[in-house]
DNA sequence: TATTGTTATACTCTATAACTATA
DNA sequence: TATAGTTATAGAGTATAACAATA
């Protein structure tokens, strides 16, 4: 299995998808969204981070989804999952936890300074990774491409859109 | 948590993604990837069998990929994996495993009558899958897209296409 | 009694590598 | 020694539910 096979030795066994999956949009959505997860996991570690720990800096960021239930409702995380998630951001100095006096079974969540810095820089990572994944598109596809998604994503995802809460997939990632 | 909210109590709070990560062709990529994994093996659940067993049978189909290892690579899956399928569509009689008798290491895999029927039953349900995902698109949409992503799966997938042997993800997902 | 956040448990997936039989 | 297929093990990831504090 060295040298050959890629030529005309064995022609018809070169390791090629099959065309009916290929002529799925469902499969190659499967495959290029576990592919983009891939490519995003291994960018972000470098940060110490992941997209999920992104996914919350940008909920806090733009206010007003301040309790861990708020922030896990908006990206359909799991509330225990996201607890997790918040350790690591506190420990790193990235959020601030604080007891909500007017409930106290709340927690309210913020952004620390530093949080704010991260996010920007995550926020360039995750524009780097769009434009690798889109490296062989034009500016005209790169924006077909995202509002046709945006128009699957209004009807298969919650949270995308008002009217449509459909049926919920399990928790999420990222 | 009952009524209001939705309305005008608390519109701030209302579970929605953050636009940033709307804006993100990768992050649309990812989650609808996992919505429509989630769907198919809802779907494919009822048969007995999933989205794995499918593209087995269709590589098969194929004729000319029908040693464990040829299959294997040519979906990307780790042969350890595949032995488990196998073993599974054998136990339904979907498919039949022979020692190859020129290597005897080598297993030879052939779709039995009873596979092809059943490969015709999952290519429904693929198809009523397609149809559901794109459902608020329109026949010249479809076609967009799935040129959009065909020509992203040339870039990204391995065995999409000749040329490019890219930085292969682990195993992989249907 | 219901809800917020937390913790613990169990289960599924998958990645790795050991193992056998053949070459 | 290397390869095809198999099996076993360990780890990550995720779903579920029990739990303590508060309402």
């Amino acid at each position: 299995m060295s040298v050959t096979n890629q030529e005309a030795s064995r022609p018809a066994t070169l390791p090629r998808l099959p065309e009916e999956l290929l002529a799925s949009t469902s499969f190659l959505l499967k495959r290029l969204g576990f592919a983009a997860k891939y490519q995003a996991l291994t960018a972000y570690e470098r940060s110490g981070l992941n997209p999920y720990h992104h996914a919350v800096l940008a909920v806090l960021d733009e206010g007003s989804r301040e309790t861990q239930g708020a922030i896990a409702d908006a990206l359909g995380y799991d509330r225990g999952q996201l607890v997790g998630l918040l350790d690591e951001l506190e420990e790193q100095k990235l959020v601030q936890r604080r007891r909500d006096p007017a409930d106290r079974r709340r927690h309210t969540v913020q952004l620390t300074p530093d949080g704010k810095r991260t996010l920007a820089k995550l926020r360039a990572t995750a524009k780097r990774l769009d434009d690798e994944l889109l490296a062989t598109l034009d500016e005209s596809e790169r924006a077909q491409l995202h509002a046709l998604l945006v128009k699957l994503a209004q009807q298969h995802l919650p949270h995308c859109t008002p009217g449509a809460p459909n049926t919920p997939p399990p928790a999420a990632r990222h």
